[in-house]
DNA sequence: CGATAGATATGCT
DNA sequence: GCATATCTATCGC
């Protein structure tokens, strides 16, 4: 992927725009993509753009955490309105994080799945938290969402964390524009409990992109809709 | 490639 | 108490 195909990106960040935080979650997923995704630590500054997402939304999806308006300690931040992070831990052993959107007591939330480092300076930090890279291939150090939260530094203590705000230790910026590429649309991984919701169309990407996790052979391209 | 072990917070009874 | 989890690394073919 260059940046010829990505298009111009702004040389000032820009804040992504509060009508996105407002869409569901299936509205705002396939726009996610190609947004950048910034995360502020004492080490400094990481930077990369989201190359897969995933949506769950509202009270009937049974492959989301507020599935029936559940509503506990942990899924409490999905019910919060558009603009924070959900970060849950799974599994045990790893974290994912979520982008929360829609108004408040309507649980929206978007998975990021894969991400990838803008610059080498980027990459630099991304693989220093994340340890060992499998197979030693960078593209190995983010391309899935346990991954990623490991390579960004993402727990549990940026849960409810407000992304609109520049200042966060976790936030957004307006990233590439999209609108001339295709992007892909395929059913969600690693929910065979939600029954008749499994195998819903609701996780997008940027199709051949590296960092993505998982590519759909059969899924095909389609324009985003923006 | 497919199969599987791994480790614990969470939510429900 | 107990089943489950928006996953990953590793091992065997």
């Amino acid at each position: 992927m260059n940046d010829d195909q990505l298009g111009t990106r702004h040389r000032d960040a820009q804040p992504l725009p509060d009508w996105l935080y407002a869409l569901t979650a299936l509205e705002a997923a396939p726009r996610l993509l190609g947004q950048t995704l910034v995360r502020r630590t004492e080490d400094g500054e990481i930077r990369c753009r989201i190359v897969e997402t995933e949506s769950y939304g509202g009270l009937e999806d049974k492959g989301s955490h507020a599935y029936g308006g559940r509503r506990t300690n942990r899924t409490e931040t999905m019910f919060h309105s558009g603009g924070k992070a959900y970060v849950y831990l799974i599994y045990g052993m790893y974290h994912c994080v979520n982008v929360v959107t829609g108004a408040a007591d309507d649980p929206q939330a978007v998975l990021i799945r894969a991400v990838e480092p803008l610059t080498s300076h980027d990459a630099e930090l991304m693989i220093r938290y994340r340890g060992k890279l499998p197979g030693g291939k960078p593209i190995n150090m983010s391309n899935g969402p346990g991954k990623l939260c490991l390579a960004l530094r993402i727990d549990k203590s940026l849960n409810g964390c407000e992304l609109k705000r520049q200042d966060s230790p976790l936030f957004l910026e307006h990233g590439d524009d999209l609108t001339r590429l295709s992007i892909v649309q395929a059913s969600r991984i690693n929910i065979p409990y939600a029954e008749e919701y499994a195998d819903k169309p609701w996780r997008f990407y940027i199709p051949r992109h590296p960092y993505v996790s998982i590519h759909d052979k059969k899924a095909a391209d389609f324009p985003i809709p923006m």
